[in-house]
DNA sequence: CGTGGCTCCTGGCGGC
DNA sequence: TGCCGCCAGGAGCCAC
């Protein structure tokens, strides 16, 4: 699930819970989930200091450690952060553990492992080091048309490729699409300077509301295609029935009306 | 270098 | 009811 939405609203959530408290214990439940790191590290880098600040880039939540270094996450398609007192409320899949000199806890549940625990000496270094792009709440037009010009291949995928633009995953790149009225296989190098502008805007708005909504589906506008995101659900516009196709791998839902390419009529959808 | 396919994981669900 | 294959909102790696 984590996309930039939710990440911002984990960020949030460990702001508010977890700051500016001295770390007394530290557990690695599953050691899959750490990435170049070891439980050791991470206890030594831990235990006896506090987290004081946090940062947010794409779907990456960076804290920082009181001694000069960042814990990272990445939250994979089922991470989650829980904060509680009793271990009674420990959550089902928790792959890391964090114990609070006030005896509360928080932990990174994970149900399919494939998020990840790491160690960062800035956020600076970490985005440089796995090449990410700027965040999407934050790009700006003339940044985003410069990385789409390098671009071939669909829009869909180009939206959701990090080290273009960081924080858009299936979900949200479906919306963002769907808001634009473009369609998710048109081919980057063929959209115009207008839609380009268009999908600039939906990213910051359809981003920007989610987060407004901390990131609850049930929250979002009824406009959304969210809300009808499933086998026979319609186009909340024109109430059409939406299409599932899949585009290198990855589900993707759209209204054949309004997210028509270029040369739909044609039965083309291929043109590169 | 860019792109598409495979793979890592676990668990829920529909079909037989 | 039980089993199996498929699918899920991510992304690293590898072959072309």
């Amino acid at each position: 699930m984590p996309e930039l939405p939710e990440v911002e609203t984990f960020r949030q959530y460990l702001d508010a819970t977890s700051l500016h408290k001295t770390i007394t214990q530290v557990e690695v439940r599953s050691t899959q989930i750490l990435r170049a790191v070891t439980e050791k590290e991470l206890q030594e880098k831990l235990v006896g200091h506090r987290l004081q600040s946090t940062r947010r880039h794409g779907k990456h939540l960076l804290a920082e450690i009181d001694d000069q270094s960042w814990l990272t996450i990445h939250f994979g398609m089922t991470g989650s952060l829980y904060y509680f007192k009793n271990m009674d409320k420990d959550p089902p899949h928790d792959r890391f553990l964090v114990t609070f000199s006030n005896s509360y806890h928080l932990a990174f549940d994970c149900q399919r492992k494939l998020g990840r625990i790491g160690l960062t000496q800035s956020p600076l270094r970490f985005i440089e080091e796995r090449k990410l792009g700027p965040d999407a709440l934050r790009i700006d037009s003339t940044t985003l048309d410069a990385a789409l010009a390098k671009r071939r291949g669909c829009i869909k995928q180009t939206l959701m490729n990090q080290q273009v633009v960081a924080g858009i995953g299936n979900l949200y790149s479906d919306e963002i699409l769907f808001q634009s009225k473009v369609h998710p296989e048109s081919r980057v190098q063929t959209l115009e300077a207008e839609t380009r502008k268009r999908i600039r805007e939906e990213i910051h708005d359809v981003l920007q509301t989610a987060v407004a909504c901390r990131a609850d589906f049930r929250r979002f506008p009824k406009h959304y295609l969210i809300h009808q995101r499933y086998v026979g659900g319609r186009c909340p516009r024109c109430s059409t029935e939406l299409e599932r196709i899949r585009i290198s791998g990855r589900t993707a839902y759209l209204c054949p009306r309004d997210q028509e390419t270029p040369f739909s009529h044609l039965g083309l959808t291929d043109i590169s």
